[in-house]
DNA sequence: TATATCACG
DNA sequence: ACGTACGTGATATAC
């Protein structure tokens, strides 16, 4: 049996598979989708032919698409798509990274270089697949040599394979003929004149008939449709250059060893890097089980003796940066049995004794190769550990750790302290806020270069309880990791905080939040569990009414919560029209229906019953679910999840609770205060929009807000130009409306869907808008502007949104840039202000002995479980902090209320 | 696991 | 002409 070389056209595929698949990006906004079509089209290939060798050709220069554009550009010699650019470098890395041999030549197409590279190959006896979008390559079918033609279909990708018989089989001529029938009919791609009037039809009959464009000439005579044969005889020479345009080279002098292509295996450390790094999953899998090899675990020592222990302390104080962590058992926080008030208010001792039994151990790093895990067990006790972790934070200078929120259950650091610790979790999130999630690995990935293991591929998906017993080493290197990425990376990433301008933003707010955060999800809210039993109940007999009239109107039964079915009963048998499609069907979504609810009593029901059953299984059975032993629900807030730099809440959600409609409303009944206590609750008025003014400067939106409370009226007042008083109910919605739309980066179309009118008739509100506030104008103009140079946006505090969009070749894409680059930096600061407030509000409960607690935050809202003797002192330091935040030239208002229940209390 | 829908700011 | 408001999380259904 013969060998087998597959070669690949490098650029064509990329160019094929970037317009095949959909845009992609990973967490870090570079895009991916043509790299991802790429590598899958070469596993496929590579499945299936098995070959002995492989290589893939480039052209030198490919500023352009002239020569391999795909259908749709043809001869348009648009630069290259910037999203496309971007991945060339990173396909080519990629290949290197597999061991995979390029080869480039300086003055030759990669056509030239696959040309000649076949035929040799085809000499020396192999066999040749040549992988190319383009069908010029036809030209080199052979009996040995097999053209393939990947097309991407919605089905998958499918792949024409053309050997000599084949091209003559679908073109009639055989692959060397196709040449000339290329010429004759040119090419504007390529830049090859053809002969004119001569189109395809006619080429190809030419030569069938004839077997070139000489021997054509020779018998022009002859040639049929009179104007062929004029055109041919006028543009002879023509016809003879665009030959030799059309003719691949096959004698490149290329230097090139056959052994060298050989096909090693592509799953190499590098290349899992790579992978990983560009986010292919799915592909990783390709991988052996086991990681790569590094260097790291070479120093991790685990102890379990008291004595070395001290001793690894005692060096560790001598260090001047640390990184450590503490490895904890989640479930072993949780309290056992029903918590009684009496045991809720025992002395603290006890409890931390109950949490330290949860304690798995510490992990301590100090120096390239003085990385330890410190096993908590018979000789050493957690609570040991921790004393000594603590003793030795107070003698270092400066200490890095991973994901420090989720380690202050059992390591309770004081308040002296906390300005010499950093977490590299918040650092990595500051410095690139658009990943979905932060990972150990991830971080050594990105800031060391280091490729280690996850902690999905030391301990899958165990609990940390579990592994400690079944398996040992692996939560022991798990724990090391832990310490030496914070101690070899959080140098590298605070000096990027530093060059970024986010140093302050890092020390000042974000780390002294990660406290706060952590004793508000520690303190939780409290429910009242059989109020909203009976709110559910309620719910559920409505709920049966409804869906008894549904059936009876739809004359059927059928599942209302599927929009797949609800489609079918609503727009098929009932023949309703139906407004929006989506990819999968009708679209049944609240705008659509409510368009319809009008005419048909039957939409209204539907509507009713997706409202009630909402608020039964995501609040009324999903609340009930995460009542603890004592009453309450603690949710956790995400310090790193937005890309603006809001909070997110989750597990359950408490920043989505209903409040809009009034039945939904009724459910904030059930969170109450403890005995003795009530809620008051704070929310900034319109801080979004106090920001915008503050931000744009402009005098007389800074004007409105200083003269009038209504700040909706006064804007309707200046833009529809009438009187205060006179301003109608439906202006004063209008310009809410814009008022919102500009904060979301404005659009016609958008606000013309939110107040259902015209979109000529939104463009003019917004330009009557801009006419009015026109520093407004010019604030957002440029914001754009520089985000466009720059290519992130940033708040006043200085914390960064990049936005990738923006240099996107897509219009939708790169629009939805520019909304972004204007709503982050304005959501962003509120963001930011709220989180100082609630740094201070916190610390001034405590620094004045107070016993009331912060409890929740809903973006513009602070929520505050206050005993009711002490009511008056919180309500006065929620005023203080909360309105003095920030200082800017509007005022930062907030409106305030307290009551036995949530309701109440908004 | 992805999609559609809907709750909030 | 392109087809949208910005930012989240939970649920049910369908694949």
């Amino acid at each position: 049996m013969s060998k087998k070389i597959v070669l690949i056209d490098g650029h064509s595929i990329l160019n094929r598979a970037f317009f095949g698949i959909p845009d992609l990006t990973n967490g870090e906004g570079l895009h991916t989708n043509a790299v991802y079509g790429f590598l899958n089209i070469l596993f496929r290939i590579l499945e299936e032919e098995k070959p002995d060798y492989l290589t893939v050709a480039f052209d030198v220069h490919a500023p352009t698409f002239r020569h391999k554009m795909y259908e749709a550009y043809k001869g348009t010699r648009k630069p290259m798509a910037e999203e496309l650019r971007q991945q060339v470098p990173v396909i080519k890395e990629v290949l290197q990274a597999m061991g995979v041999v390029i080869v480039e030549q300086e003055g030759y197409e990669a056509d030239d270089i696959l040309g000649t590279l076949a035929v040799q190959c085809e000499e020396e006896g192999l066999q040749v697949s040549l992988v190319s979008g383009d069908r010029d390559l036809l030209q080199l079918a052979s009996e040995r040599i097999k053209i393939r033609i990947p097309k991407t279909k919605r089905t998958g990708t499918e792949i024409e394979d053309y050997y000599a018989a084949d091209v003559k089989e679908k073109y009639q001529v055989t692959p060397k003929e196709f040449i000339d029938v290329k010429a004759l009919m040119g090419d504007t791609a390529d830049n090859i004149p053809g002969v004119p009037g001569i189109g395809e039809k006619t080429a190809t009959a030419l030569i069938v008939s004839y077997g070139s464009i000489e021997n054509a000439y020779a018998h022009v005579d002859e040639i049929k449709p009179p104007r062929a044969q004029n055109n041919l005889r006028e543009h002879y020479e023509q016809a003879q250059m665009s030959k030799t345009l059309a003719t691949i080279e096959v004698n490149a002098p290329i230097e090139y060893h056959l052994e060298e292509a050989a096909l090693g295996d592509l799953f190499t450390p590098e290349a899992y890097v790579w992978l990983k790094k560009l986010e292919f999953k799915n592909m990783l899998s390709r991988f052996q089980v086991e990681t790569p090899a590094v260097s790291m675990e070479q120093y991790f020592i685990e102890v379990t003796e008291l004595s070395e222990a001290k001793q690894v302390f005692q060096e560790a104080g001598e260090a001047e940066r640390i990184g450590f962590s503490l490895l904890a058992d989640a479930e072993g926080a949780e309290p056992e049995g029903q918590m009684t008030l009496d045991s809720f208010l025992q002395n603290d001792r006890e409890a931390a004794e109950k949490k330290a039994e949860g304690i798995l151990g510490i992990s301590l790093a100090f120096g390239k190769e003085k990385i330890f895990y410190l096993r908590a067990g018979e000789h050493m006790a957690g609570k040991w550990l921790v004393e000594q972790l603590l003793a030795l934070l107070q003698k270092v200078k400066s200490a890095a750790t991973f994901d420090l929120k989720s380690q202050l259950s059992w390591l309770s650091i004081p308040r002296e302290l906390r300005n010499k610790i950093s977490d590299v979790l918040i650092s990595a999130y500051l410095i690139n806020p658009l990943k979905s999630d932060y990972t150990y690995d991830d971080i050594a990935k990105e800031y060391l270069d280091l490729m280690i293991p996850s902690r999905i591929d030391l301990l899958g998906k165990l609990p940390l309880f579990q592994a400690s017993l079944e398996k040992r080493k692996e939560l022991f290197q798990y724990g090391a990791f832990l310490a030496a990425v914070p101690f070899q990376a959080s140098e590298k990433l605070e000096q990027k905080l530093k060059d970024t301008g986010m140093q302050q933003l890092f020390w000042e707010i974000e780390m002294p939040l990660t406290y706060t955060l952590y004793e508000m999800e520690q303190e939780g809210v409290q429910v009242n569990g059989e109020a909203l039993k009976s709110y559910g109940e309620n719910l559920s007999e409505k709920i049966i009414e409804l869906e008894r009239e549904i059936y009876q109107e739809a004359g059927e039964e059928f599942n209302i919560n599927s929009p797949k079915q609800l489609g079918v009963i609503l727009f098929d048998k009932l023949k309703m029209p139906y407004g929006k499609k989506t990819k999968t069907g009708y679209s049944t979504a609240a705008d659509v229906l409510e368009k319809l609810a009008g005419d048909y009593p039957l939409v209204s029901k539907i509507l009713e019953y997706r409202q009630l059953t909402k608020l039964k299984s995501t609040y009324a059975e999903g609340l009930a679910n995460y009542i603890e032993e004592d009453g309450r629900i603690r949710s956790t807030f995400h310090q790193t999840i937005t890309a603006t730099g809001r909070l997110s809440s989750a597990e359950p959600n408490l920043q989505n609770i209903p409040i809009r409609m009034e039945l939904g409303r009724q459910i904030r009944k059930v969170f109450i205060p403890r005995e003795g206590c009530v809620l008051i609750d704070a929310d900034y008025s319109q801080i979004e929009l106090r920001v915008l003014a503050h931000m744009s400067g402009d005098e007389n939106l800074i004007g409105a807000y200083r003269k009038a409370q209504d700040i909706h009226r006064i804007t309707a007042s200046q833009v529809f130009h009438v009187p205060f008083e006179e301003v109608t109910s439906l202006q004063r919605r209008n310009a809410k409306a814009v008022n919102f739309g500009i904060v979301y980066g404005i659009s016609s179309f958008g606000l013309s869907q939110d107040l259902s009118i015209t979109k000529k008739e939104a463009a003019g509100y917004i330009e009557s808008y801009f006419e009015t506030y026109p520093g407004v104008k010019r604030f957002l103009d440029q914001l754009v502007k520089d985000a466009k140079e720059k290519g992130y946006v940033s708040t006043i505090f200085g914390r960064r949104r990049p936005v990738p969009e923006l240099s996107s070749g897509n219009f939708m894409q790169r629009s939805f840039g520019e909304r972004v680059a204007m709503n982050a930096p304005i959501q962003g600061t509120a963001a930011d202000i709220i989180k100082i407030a609630m740094i201070r509000v916190n610390e001034s409960l405590k620094d004045k002995g107070l016993r009331s607690r912060l409890i929740l935050q809903v973006h513009d809202e602070l929520l505050i479980e206050a005993w009711e003797e002490e009511m008056e002192q919180v309500e006065e330091i929620l005023k203080q902090e909360m309105e003095n935040a920030a200082v800017l030239s509007v005022q930062l208002e907030i409106d305030m209320k307290h009551g036995k229940d949530w309701y109440e209390a908004h």
